[in-house]
DNA sequence: AGCGTCAATCGACGAATTACGATTTATGAG
DNA sequence: CTCATAAATCGTAATTCGTCGATTGACGCT
């Protein structure tokens, strides 16, 4: 099935190969590490203040400094973050290149998904 | 910074509002059901044919028939797929507006992590 | 009516996640 | 050296997840 250079997008990091090259333990640890509100809101600071912070996560998440750090370590095991080690701090930053598979999936699925016509996915059977 | 019609993509159901036009919590629950492999394959296989299934599910992922059904009533309850009661059978389908969201936000961290300074992310492996 | 098939649900159980406070480790400041 | 700060780690409790077998429910057939 379709490893072909269907159209996808042109966004960095996202590979124009077919989605059947990609492997479901990738993706999925790629979700997971995202499938948590105070997860997704890391990575939204780390998106908009690009320059690292270190404890100030702690503020912007309202949680204890213990359960933040997990959260960090979760998303770091992922690679979807990096931890540079600055005595006492430690600078952290996003990876985007390592949300270009599951992006390029979803991409994938939203593009092949629609051409389906909404009476196809009421109606057909096989 | 926030709400920003910035470039993105013209992904169909991928909005082009900014990052911050996105709830955490939404994102995160697409995310984690996204989050096992089993869900991922069940998801792609949905993708390739996309004529609805019923049972080939369970030979697909090889799982327990009760397992499977699980992870299909995960992927129902976060949208991700619909399930059309045909008695006996049930017929699956995958609902690609749901992945909007979640896309959209990565596609945004694709482009606006880039330029996220280079050293750090060559710097971080120790 | 009775049987076969498919899907959902139940009950169970171990594993994993989430969260916290307390502790430890490693610096830089005074 | 001593103190303050920041991050990781530990111990622990509560909850959720993942999986299974068994059961139940709802049809279509014969």
């Amino acid at each position: 099935m379709s490893v072909a250079s269907t159209t996808s997008s042109r966004l960095p990091g996202v590979t124009t190969l077919g989605v059947g090259s990609m492997d479901d333990a990738v993706l999925a640890r790629i979700a997971k590490a995202l499938g948590h509100p105070a997860r997704i809101h890391i990575v939204r600071v780390l998106l908009e203040r690009q320059t690292c912070i270190g404890c100030d996560l702690v503020d912007e998440v309202g949680l204890a400094q213990s359960t933040v750090s997990e959260h960090l370590r979760i998303l770091k095991a992922a690679g979807i973050i990096t931890g540079e080690i600055r005595r006492p701090r430690v600078c952290y930053a996003l990876n985007p290149a390592s949300l270009g598979p599951l992006a390029g999936f979803l991409n994938f699925a939203l593009v092949h998904g629609v051409a389906a016509p909404l009476e196809q996915q009421l109606e057909r059977h096989g």
